[in-house]
DNA sequence: CTATAAGTTAGCTATTTAGCTAAGTGTCTT
DNA sequence: AAGACACTTAGCTAAATAGCTAACTTATAG
């Protein structure tokens, strides 16, 4: 049941994951390269990035013993449309609070 | 150990979350209100609100027997600055990439 | 051809999450 | 004062998540 932009926004809700998001941005990487530096085993490292690439946000190919990840072409467009456009919906609500909030005060008796 | 962004991209990975959100920005809303047409027991529901809550995406206020929530300032600027910032990186990098590549391709012997 | 390196698979545990029902607490309304 | 309304609390279950170790597979290096 659980659609793409729910596991987008799950992919991101762990810093372990955006730290890869944030490296993967540098560039592509081998999973040893990508472990370097996490305090915690390889499989469980590698179960996260098994949830990043289900979450379309990255791909990954494997040549000779190496897999190598990507970031994913738009991977952060789905998110970042979906932020900004109710972020902009807010904000003009709140626009026209204030202009009537400004009105009020203009027109009391 | 988990930090406010983590709370507040776990809070929108939910359909029901997002669907509340939305329902907010039109304005503040009692809580039945917003549970009227989510197809789950109203004790579910309200844990969805404790989890908005922590994630500081909404506020509430309880006035007589009736508990107002609405979406709170900037409640949605965090994340979309975090996703706006790494999709810019991203995308600046795609564009050396391409200047790079059309650079060797007008270059090649 | 053996050893090491880079992942991978299997299987376990603990915690968190999402759902439920049943029962309880105040606050209106009549 | 009684009943209905709007949540709230308590306590349960099932599934998902995040972590681990141990053992396995397939390349590459020597």
């Amino acid at each position: 049941m659980t659609n793409q932009i729910d596991r987008f926004f799950s992919a991101l809700s762990d810093p372990t994951r955006r730290a890869v998001v944030e490296q993967l941005i540098d560039g592509p990487a081998a999973v040893s390269a990508l472990h370097d530096g996490h305090a915690m085993a390889l499989p469980t490292f590698m179960k996260h990035l098994k949830v990043m690439e289900d979450s379309g946000l990255v791909t990954s190919t494997k040549k000779g013993r190496v897999r190598t990840y990507q970031m994913r072409q738009d991977a952060l467009r789905a998110g970042a449309d979906w932020l900004n456009a109710h972020r902009t919906m807010w904000e003009a609500r709140m626009d026209r609070l204030s202009r009537l909030a400004d009105h009020m005060e203009r027109t009391r008796s």
